[in-house]
DNA sequence: TCTATATATAATTATAATCTTATATAGTGA
DNA sequence: TCACTATATAAGATTATAATTATATATAGA
């Protein structure tokens, strides 16, 4: 099994808040203020800790435009976590797959009687 | 796009010890006693509490055989994990390849000279 | 039934994450 | 340069999470 990845982007993911984020921020770019606007009970200070802990997890890229931040959905973070995810992957869908056709016998079964 | 999952698997997730406690059981099922002894670090009950949370996170069932109970890894939790991580799958792999192919052009330019 | 084993739960303490408030930085246009 | 806009950072207060210590529950076997 390969490593585990940084232990930043699990715990960036682990608030409700900033998945919400990665949410509007993957629709399209937008400015940090666009983000403060966007999230009326957060204030400003919190919406940019969130955005730095999402740069951390490389989840988001930002790029400079005047004053403005363009914050922008970056694949390496949700790749990490891919790839963790993967460890497991055959593991589950094998049991899903058996769980399903179980159902489906037993549905089956029922349907004849 | 999906509706987001259940919060308790992303905090779950977002410990590292519990993180390597499902690497743990994933080998194979693992009575609570043999991840206690795993994880000589923690202490008994520090499991115990561990263990709860991936249980609620539908990350690990249990079966009990007499005293002894037995973690075997379930599919729910990381199928549930898996759906949210596959919203941003298609940009995530769009931007690799791109990035990929760029790449691959720079470096064919660069053997060029 | 008594004792040992295996595990869970409760309460407390310690640590880490998040939120607030205040302040700093940096670009823009008058 | 000065005031304004946009955003970030720092410090302290609050809240959530994890670890510790003590205790409870449940089964097995003498």
């Amino acid at each position: 099994m390969p490593e585990s990845a940084s232990p930043s982007v699990f715990s960036a993911i682990a608030d409700p808040t900033r998945r919400a984020m990665l949410d509007f921020i993957a629709t399209r770019p937008r400015s940090a203020g666009q983000i403060v606007s966007h999230f009326p009970k957060l204030t400003q200070p919190g919406v940019s800790q969130h955005l730095r802990i999402l740069r951390e997890a490389q989840l988001v890229s930002v790029s400079i435009q005047a004053q403005k931040r363009i914050y922008t959905l970056k694949p390496n973070g949700m790749r990490e976590l891919h790839d963790w995810i993967s460890k497991y992957q055959e593991f589950w869908i094998d049991k899903l797959d058996a769980l399903e056709s179980h159902l489906e016998k037993t549905r089956t079964v029922k349907q004849e009687k």
